[in-house]
DNA sequence: TCTCCTGTGTAATGATATTACATTCATTGC
DNA sequence: GCAATGAATGTAATATCATTACACAGGAGA
């Protein structure tokens, strides 16, 4: 697997995810890279479009944010999960091979082709469960 | 399991859902209640959080959309999945146990309380790959 | 009756995402 | 060198999805 040769903009929209500590909306990382030059909608959703391509950034369906993958370095790509916490908001990225075979079982069986599947646990994490 | 009493409201968005061959946003549905009184999303809205706390409607979250439930008679709930065609806009919904229990399992070895969980899987459904 | 609760009507606004069009820039082939 | 090409970018406008705020109507129960 070759690394990528991102652009400006793709580095600076990957960099502010990675320095947040959860997942951010378009329009978030469009406010925190304003100051670097950043002006419209389109420029952070055009690299976010090639950011998930490359499996560098996931896509979380139920909340409409983004999140640095979790594990950019070994692309174990496939369905991941992923446990969104609704009080705190972190993100837990996770995969699980019978989930991922059964849902393939599924789609074989139904003759149905799979492109991209979402898997979504929203809930409390063990953190705020805590407090 | 009692039958829920639906109001006005709630029975012309869920018999809009139920007499489409597909998903519906919101706005779509708004649109199609017009003559019948509609006038602002929030009603549309409104209805659509009791349908869906009843379980008698699912969204689906990865295409900002709606659809009445397959089994409204059998509320045999716990986490559905769906597998939605990105040419025909066509759902079907299902459920799968391992799935469930293995979700189920991830969350309770991470203490992650869950409440809702959305497992969406786009691709092209086989009529589509007919075609 | 009074209060409470649910549902409703309406307007305004907020949040998310795309279309359209012009420009810049590196690469390739002549 | 220099046109031709294609990818990335800049900007404005618009489309789509969802919520907040406030007012009113009607039924159930003290």
């Amino acid at each position: 697997m070759t690394a990528h040769d991102l652009t400006k903009n793709q580095e600076m929209v990957l960099g502010a995810l990675s320095a947040a500590d959860g997942p951010l909306s378009a329009y978030t990382i469009l406010d925190r890279l304003r100051d670097r030059g950043f002006r419209a909608p389109l420029q952070v959703y055009r690299a976010l479009d090639k950011l998930l391509d490359y499996g560098l950034v996931h896509r979380l369906e139920s909340i409409n944010s983004f999140v640095a993958c979790a594990h950019p370095h070994c692309h174990a790509h496939g369905s991941l999960a992923f446990a969104i916490c609704e009080k705190c908001g972190q993100v837990e990225e996770f995969s699980d091979a019978t989930v991922q075979s059964r849902l393939a079982d599924w789609s074989r069986e139904h003759g149905f082709k799979p492109s991209k599947t979402a898997i979504e646990i929203r809930g409390t994490c063990a953190a705020c469960l805590a407090v």
